[in-house]
DNA sequence: TTGTAAGCGTTATCAT
DNA sequence: ATGATAACGCTTACAA
């Protein structure tokens, strides 16, 4: 009932062509007759012929036409942070000349599963232990890593070993590797100058989480700042304010925010203006001061990081730094469209630009 | 200096032993002595093979290992969607048996390229001309449909002719086609009901939107519905609301919600009940209602659907019905896998459970 | 412009 | 448990 799939052999010879000259009609990659053209293509339609089976054209090719994004944890948390998701669309639109699909590859550690009783017989490390089974098996011809930790090494090491192209956004892994990088540091530092030049001391600073895993909470000189970001923005507004609180907390949300919000300003030394490492915190921050019934920003200031749309935040326009996020992904998409082509591709620096928005004022008068 | 990469057979040669058996100790299909393990996997470090190349293998086996998720749009717009995303996650846990990753598909309109000269010429016609070029020449061994109107018949018969196994999640596809539903109607039922049995009469309906491209506003029983999950939840409402004024929105946002809101509660026949279609309209609909100064729920209730969480909802929990949006994604996820394995999926309707929150309560006295 | 030929690297089948 | 062999379906030199 259900015979055998016609081949680009069979729509040749139903064609009375050569399957060169068939494969030529459907790839463009050389010219063919217009009357040799009609022909392949009714023959094609004749068998039911789809063209040519993605399959084994790349393995012909060497070429899959799949770019992988891997993020460093799940689908869940990459989509929910408006950045990755036009850092995304940015991808798409760099890897375009590729007309090449995005492979969404997510980066979970999977619990480290008891190997077998021949462990210790074996000096042949497995590398691939730790790595989620898509990223040694997916026919990908490049990979963009996404926010991507120290904690990732492992995917790395396979990808390399593979001779995977890779450029990392926002992120460290080695020499080789091309990065896309955000001027965090100079970028906060220039809100937190803005704040002061409108007479700002009291300032307090709403961090991303400043180790993975740790609790929600004030914190101090002394605790290591492991995640590069979080560091970065902090060096940046720690540079105006060397002495400012600082407030970590668990993640970029608005609940989050308001959270966080809350407890800072229900303190005894009230800040003046909290610089948010986020936007989405930025948001939550207003929401707290509107349960107190403090005005933004007639009493408390607060700018943002991002410049992204706050879905809820209609009244205000955040005073806020503007991250190029849908350039970065372009760039990290460009960078891959080089390496592919046998270039190297340079590491980029975005700059974000300062948003003077409705968010943040003059120092309320003591 | 950049000498050929190895293949399985130059490890078998290294390690003694012949290609299938290397392939066997890579793939586990077959028992393979601790020993011959133990001597393929050192020519395999020793010359740097990190595994079988997945197009070589994907061409043998006739499975890529990659599910396609198709979206009927841009991803931007997708992944702005909570539900879409619960559901991705969903997806990529039912599709776990299988290993496989997941290809981003958008399926936008390319606006129609004007084809060349010899057009008239040929009677053949091609059917791919307004189809992304991934999505036929992608390696997907099957595809998950997300969100899908009439309006992307295209690709579904690309995917079809291809012989692509496919499954829809909220849309109608044919009846070849599992499809996985929600009981909208008898769901936005219940809680119309409930509004009802609080004794609210004067209720409005925000729907999604009831056309594509149609603008924000009002309309009547004469307007048609295209839209299948609005037409659904919308007669839902209507069976207990037969009259009540319906307001569209152009899309799910709580921005959205709020100029929505706005226009609905300004009207001169306040309502005192607002029945919204999702949790991200309804959201945006208390914030319209706090901007008057109506309080939720004494002066005004509020209804949503989906019962995701809504960032920035803090203060209130939403009476909503929930739906479950991951266990969608599972089911078709599960559905792929079944259909890969030579059985055939059967379409699945959820049901979505109703939750009583703080939004919705007794009608205000007159 | 079209045809011939030679793989691309792997794995399933069937012996042994 | 291992080995020999034959595809999988296509594309690209190169020749005509």
């Amino acid at each position: 009932m259900s015979e055998r799939r016609a081949t680009i052999t069979d729509v040749a010879r139903e064609a009375g062509v050569s399957p060169s000259t068939a494969s030529v009609v459907f790839s463009g990659n050389a010219p063919a007759s217009a009357e040799t053209r009609r022909r392949v293509l009714a023959a094609a339609e004749a068998l039911g012929y789809t063209g040519p089976d993605p399959r084994a054209a790349s393995l012909r090719r060497g070429r899959s036409g799949i770019v992988g994004v891997v993020f460093g944890g799940s689908l869940r948390a990459a989509f929910h942070d408006p950045v990755t998701i036009a850092m995304m669309d940015g991808i798409a639109e760099g890897v375009a000349p590729l007309r090449a699909a995005l492979l969404l590859l997510p980066d979970e550690t999977s619990s480290a599963a008891p190997a077998s009783a021949a462990d210790d017989d074996s000096s042949v490390t497995d590398v691939t232990a730790e790595v989620p089974s898509t990223m040694t098996s997916a026919p990908i011809d490049a990979a963009v890593l996404v926010g991507f930790g120290q904690t990732r090494q492992p995917s790395l090491d396979v990808l390399r070993a593979r001779r995977v192209p890779v450029v990392i956004i926002e992120g460290d892994a080695g020499p080789d590797i091309p990065r896309i990088e955000l001027d965090n540091s100079a970028a906060q530092h220039r809100a937190a100058s803005y704040l002061r030049e409108l007479g700002h001391e009291r300032v307090t600073l709403l961090t991303l989480p400043i180790r993975p895993g740790r609790a929600r909470g004030w914190f101090g000189h002394a605790d290591a700042v492991e995640v590069d970001v979080t560091a970065a923005r902090l060096a940046g507004a720690r540079a105006v304010y060397p002495d400012a609180p600082a407030y970590a907390a668990v993640t970029s949300s608005i609940d989050e925010g308001l959270i966080s919000g809350r407890e800072i300003l229900a303190g005894p030394d009230r800040p003046t203006a909290v610089i948010a490492q986020t936007d989405l915190l930025a948001a939550g921050v207003i929401r707290a001061a509107e349960e107190c019934g403090l005005r933004v920003p007639e009493d408390l200031s607060v700018t943002g990081f991002d410049g992204v749309e706050v879905d809820g935040l209609d009244a205000y326009e955040l005073t806020t730094l503007v991250q190029p996020a849908v350039e970065k992904g372009r760039a990290a998409g460009a960078a891959v469209v080089a390496m592919l082509a046998g270039e190297d591709a340079a590491s980029v620096t975005f700059t974000c630009s300062f948003r003077t928005g409705t968010t943040a004022g003059a120092v309320p008068p003591a």
